[in-house]
DNA sequence: AGCAAAAAGTGATCTATGTCACTTTGAATT
DNA sequence: AATTCAAAGTGACATAGATCACTTTTTGCT
């Protein structure tokens, strides 16, 4: 798992034993296409990173409607916060978009990680002061512009996206219905 | 401060003398009603701590139009985390809403305090977990609930604030005009 | 390759919300 | 208390986006 040592070494340095430690807490899984990372009702115990794949988190309101949380893919990071962090039952769905690969360390674990190992805690801090940094921008952006105007930021930030996963889940994620998606195309 | 003290300890507890030395990096001021904590354009160097008062967050469009990120009031820490965080200039204003008492930490004194005592680094490491979930559930209000529907959850979240704040900005704090919140009165 | 299922596009229509202009109400300031 | 300014309400109209129904295209599957 060199890919999550350099991931992580982009915010802390790490000794060859350090990560050795750091990766005797995570365990690895594979998931297929539709497979569930996290269904609704559950407490969730893992916070999972993305070795391999793409997967979707979403909230189904009371009529089915599917609402799009967010994305993620190779090295990313993904949970429901809400349920690992207050160890509370989830509202949302996590699933596989594409099979996967994927690190996972449990709740338990990354408590204990987190006393054991000093600069993990910054590591996560850090990471959850971008994270909150990023759900900000991305409510300005919910708040300021059009639809067009997000479809074509998103399109910028990760070009990658439209070839991987259906725009009918792209227009979900910006908030507009797939038709209208279809005809905003520019 | 014992208000101040009070809403840590919700967190972690202290002694006394550790709650004097964190109190050492903070610093108070007063501000009217209209004055800026924050300006578009400068690096933030202070977050801030409510002691008394109300302001609002904001981004202004090209337009001039003014889009409310948040509200904070008594007990609310508040700053522009992006720019403080990453130490970048700043995209948003904040300014008070009545005149204010708060107390600040300067990002040196949040650094120091954060390496001087390792509970304050668990204080905050929490309290930026909670903001993303807040954050997190307002995106979902956004892309689920119709106008009407956030109007409500957001009274019955903070039925104090339709005291304190004027309408209009209520509805851009929801993504709607002032005229169409108007006529949403239930 | 051939079939079934999912995704995407599109026309017609409906609806929520925005915009503009104006009035009324209320609060702040001298 | 009088004057001024900001907030809130409201009617008329414009528009972005939703919804429904249907077609076309693309993608899995066996």
């Amino acid at each position: 798992m060199q890919e999550l040592r350099e991931h992580i070494e982009e915010i802390i340095s790490l000794t060859d034993q350090e990560f050795d430690f750091i990766l005797g807490h995570f365990d690895s899984v594979k998931l297929r296409k539709h497979q569930f990372l996290v269904q609704e009702g559950e407490v969730v115990k893992k916070e999972y990173w993305i070795v391999k794949g793409c997967v979707k988190s979403y909230l189904l309101d009371e009529d089915g409607k599917q609402h799009i949380l967010r994305f993620a893919m190779e090295h990313w990071w993904i949970t429901d916060y809400e349920s690992f962090v207050k160890q509370t039952p989830s509202k949302i769905f996590i699933d596989c978009l594409e099979d996967c690969e994927l690190l996972y360390i449990t709740h338990e674990n990354r408590e204990k990680l987190t006393l054991e190992m000093h600069k993990m805690e910054r590591f996560w801090a850090k990471k959850s002061k971008l994270g909150r940094i990023a759900l900000q921008n991305r409510i300005l952006s919910l708040l300021k512009n059009s639809a067009k105007q997000r479809y074509e930021l998103l399109l910028q930030q990760y070009p990658q996206l439209l070839q991987r996963v259906p725009k009918k889940l792209i227009a979900s994620y910006l908030g507009v219905s797939r038709e209208t998606l279809s005809r905003l195309d520019s």
